[in-house]
DNA sequence: CTTTTGATTATTGTCGACAATTGTGGTTTT
DNA sequence: AAAACCACAATTGTCGACAATAATCAAAAG
């Protein structure tokens, strides 16, 4: 099970349930990138209306993972070589300031918690060495945690609430585990450093 | 009449044009910010159905000017001093990279182009010196020659879609009208000068 | 044979009504 | 008198059907 994104609350109504599936659905691949949505078939095959469903496709173009044109329908993104550099650059803008606003405005605590993470994480290391899921995965977690700590809604929304899937669509389509899985924990320590400075 | 939004194309759909209706209302005040929003009474307002202003208040979710919550309602987001440095840290972050995406990736007609838009500014300027609105206008349209020209659509799309009217609305509410326009004649100078080497 | 035009079909946009949930006011109980 | 509880009203979420627009395919004209 993937972190869950720590700005979204709970699904409680039936299109939050279905936005999700689909959210999976279109990170993983199954739904192929690029494809034509057909409102009638998705309703059906989810069990659910056409509004419904309407409401779940709004969300998901917020995450940029769809495309509508009026009168026309919608596609899901295609995986492209010059988005992945588009969003990659995008990011890189935004959490990079993120960082820095996080080395002003994050509290003692906020750090402390985060070198004791770290620390758990060496410890994990050491035992499942080689095993670059985990490793992932708290690269992840370490992220978010700086990006949490700029205590700055406008880039927590922009980066974990739009950003955060269609970046993962573009691992999982690509197939990009972790190429730098080993290098990202070294640089992580450097990071806190400066930002305790 | 405002400049239009280049990323934007025509309102087809009577939920494009309420939306754009309602968007034009948020920034410049009409709706208060932080009020609530009744869909019934809107919808009886423009005289649409309910399931069409649910489409409009959607796009204005995306916009960042609208905030819902699950079985509660909608509501104005509300200016705070707060959320205007949040914003408008994350708009230097955004511009930043697209300012730096643009000396990189724009052609020399649009740096021609970019050119003599500047001379014709200046001699506006002499004419109608003082009146801060056309500079104003101006340096808006400046920032998004700057914008699209970094030719990255995520960046394009954050910025002049999403983080632009939200801008406006700031600016409108607390009455920001270009207390910086004589400078920001100078820095354009300067950065088409930096884009060109 | 190609191109254009027209009718047909399928999909999307819009509507009104019902179901589910939340907020409110009054009543009862401690 | 304060707090908890219950019923009622209002708002939101969901549904199915109709209207409008776009895509498709066949037929006719060049």
């Amino acid at each position: 099970m993937l972190l869950q994104n720590p700005t979204k609350q709970a699904a409680v109504t039936t299109a939050d349930k279905v936005f999700e599936q689909l959210q999976h659905a279109i990170v993983e691949g199954d739904m192929a990138a690029g494809s034509k949505i057909s409102e009638p078939e998705l309703a059906k095959h989810y069990q659910i209306s056409r509004s419904t469903l309407r409401e779940a496709l709004n969300r998901l173009e917020k995450c940029h993972l769809i495309e509508r044109k009026a009168n026309v329908g919608s596609r899901v993104v295609d995986c492209t070589i010059e988005g992945l550099l588009e969003l990659y650059i995008t990011r890189e803008a935004l959490e990079g300031m993120a960082c820095r606003q996080a080395a002003l405005n994050m509290t003692d605590e906020e750090i402390a918690h985060m070198q004791d993470m770290l620390a758990q994480h060496a410890g994990d290391k050491a035992l499942q060495d080689g095993v670059a899921y985990y490793q992932e995965e708290g690269d992840v977690d370490f992220h978010y945690k700086v990006i949490l700590g700029s205590h700055n809604q406008q880039l927590i929304n922009l980066i974990c609430g739009q950003l955060y899937h269609l970046v993962r669509m573009y691992r999982c389509q690509f197939g990009m585990h972790s190429p730098r899985a080993t290098r990202a924990f070294t640089e992580h320590s450097n990071i806190i450093q400066a930002i305790s400075d």
